[in-house]
DNA sequence: GTGAAAGCGCTAACAT
DNA sequence: ATGTTAGCGCTTTCAC
């Protein structure tokens, strides 16, 4: 049984060595000059001891952590997974954490993580989650950018073209034979760019909208039930449905199912996110594709360029920080078997 | 334009109450006797500042971070991604904040991640990562726990009972009256507890096996062609497939739908992993459900209590600290179409 | 009930 | 080419 060390630090490198902690401290971040002799020593004193710095008296010194605060939803949503596995990356490849959080559509739950970032002094936020006013973000002076949803004016928002692949999807099921296909989305509104395609392109063709929500964090069994209900409801007038995720899409295509009609001829379905996994456990549907790595990339981005210009995102909306616009990347339509 | 404030520090808020910065901290801690007066004050500076505790130097002084450092091959995999957030919600409870590593499947990222997690001073971390022999763990004195797979004999390992799962799978099949069902599976060893329990069921009916594996972060294309011609390869003889998880189980419905045999009376499949997102999305899926938030649970639950009672996990397999056998959890038949 | 001083582990400024 | 000093923001003795 060995005793309990404790972690190495630099003055017991430096001890080992026989060189002053500044001297370490010099060898660990090559600054200055050293001779041969002395950086051999030293890194050799931390070989032996299995020296390790500490980046949390980094970080207090140095003002800056390098994490990155990341809520979204929550990662058990294909969609979202691909979004944090992605910026994780792209964050690591430039030497930043990720500190992970899921806010489940709970707006307290939101605030309560911004707050902990916050007392975390993480450098930056990416956020995804789908709360409306959380004031915080909008008066906090670290830098933030926004994928899908728009926070503020001033906060940078990257998201896929979602108007182009409402219109997308909808035309699609027109163009296949659709006399009336309804709308399932997660969220009903006039920002919903998604269904604003949608609606778009039944106005122009004369055709009534059918537009059904089931909130993505309902919980199952009740979220299936709602959809078939909101199915069952409409069984004879619809013919197709443009659902905005692929999740309900998959749920349509098993109430089609038990209905007994065939896919596509009776019956169309098309998708929102096109992600990989769903790419891979559902080849057959047809759906619009997300950019997500160009989005993500370009969130990071420009994330960083806030970070390491020292640009401070502002007191707020109103104190002279430029509004920017969304950015905007074009979707694509992956050809499957539902449509 | 307002100047850039630095965030506000406790002996801001000190001088602002006119008091001294150790009756800030007792406040903000709830620690000694303090006056209502004096409370009140400080509340209101604290207020007045939008004063936030500075985490970074809390865990300088404190010696721990709060932090567990959470390695996944990729969240954008649903079942890691569903695992990563019901770890994530259930660390948040207890205080914890997420440090979230995609390894990929690639040995040295996950090296590197520890590296990285042990320069952040995390209180912990909890493995799921698929590499076998990353040294750094068995030598760490950080708490650690893994999630599915086996590390070393002393850190608590939790799992699926996964022989049992492979059991039920292949009993399942041949039940409804496959003569000859395959495995498709990641990666084939004597470790891998589906394949064993398939293996075993087919050894008891006398049934030769067939195993086909392709590693889940094959990059597409090239999975989905492998996974299709290995079942070309084989498509005489085999009439059901037990795939390891639910979204290669996908792409062999996509490969039977190409060759017109109807499921399940001519082609049975059966999934892995029962996750929330693809009963979404493939509810007509027979597959076997992982008890994803009773593993979780279990493991955060090992890790703090391992963390708060100051237990290391010690210098290494061979020095004192007891072996403790894997904890394995029931999974359980979800019953689809596709069987 | 409250304050002054020391120090967590590190690095930047200022020596020499 | 290397050492000394001070301090990042906080909490914890110890004093009063």
């Amino acid at each position: 049984m060995t005793r309990q060390p404790r972690e190495p630090r630099l003055s017991d490198v430096a001890e080992r060595a026989g060189v002053s902690p500044t001297t370490v401290s010099r060898v660990l971040n090559h600054r200055g000059y050293l001779s041969q002799t002395t950086k051999d020593r030293v890194a050799q004193a931390i070989t032996e001891l299995g020296y390790r710095p500490n980046q949390v008296a980094r970080s207090l010194l140095g003002q800056r952590t390098n994490m990155i605060g990341v809520i979204m939803p929550t990662v058990s949503l294909p969609f979202f997974g691909e979004v944090v596995a992605t910026l994780e990356h792209a964050l690591g490849r430039h030497g930043y954490r990720t500190l992970l959080c899921n806010s489940m559509g709970r707006a307290e739950a939101e605030s309560e993580y911004l707050a902990q970032l916050l007392g975390n002094r993480v450098d930056g936020i990416i956020s995804g989650a789908h709360n409306d006013s959380i004031p915080t973000y909008a008066t906090t002076r670290l830098p933030v950018v926004t994928i899908d949803r728009e926070l503020a004016p001033h906060i940078p928002n990257f998201r896929a073209d979602n108007v182009a692949g409402g219109r997308l999807a909808t035309e699609l099921l027109l163009e296949r034979g659709a006399r009336r296909p309804a709308l399932f989305t997660s969220r009903s509104s006039a920002r919903n760019g998604r269904e604003r395609g949608y609606r778009a392109v039944l106005a122009d063709a004369g055709i009534p909208p059918i537009v059904s929500t089931v909130e993505f964090h309902t919980p199952e069994p009740e979220r299936t039930r709602l959809i078939h209900a909101a199915l069952d409801q409409h069984a004879g007038e619809i013919d197709a449905v443009f659902a905005t995720d692929d999740l309900t899409a998959g749920t349509v295509l098993e109430w089609v199912r038990g209905t007994g009609r065939r896919v596509p001829e009776a019956f169309k379905v098309v998708g929102f996110d096109g992600t990989e996994a769903i790419r891979r456990a559902m080849p057959w549907l047809t759906t619009v594709r997300q950019p997500i790595e160009q989005i993500c990339l370009s969130a990071v981005d420009a994330l960083l360029e806030r970070i390491e210009q020292g640009v401070p995102q502002g007191g707020g909306p109103d104190d002279g920080s430029a509004p920017v616009p969304p950015m905007e990347f074009p979707v694509t339509l992956v050809e499957g078997a539902t449509a």
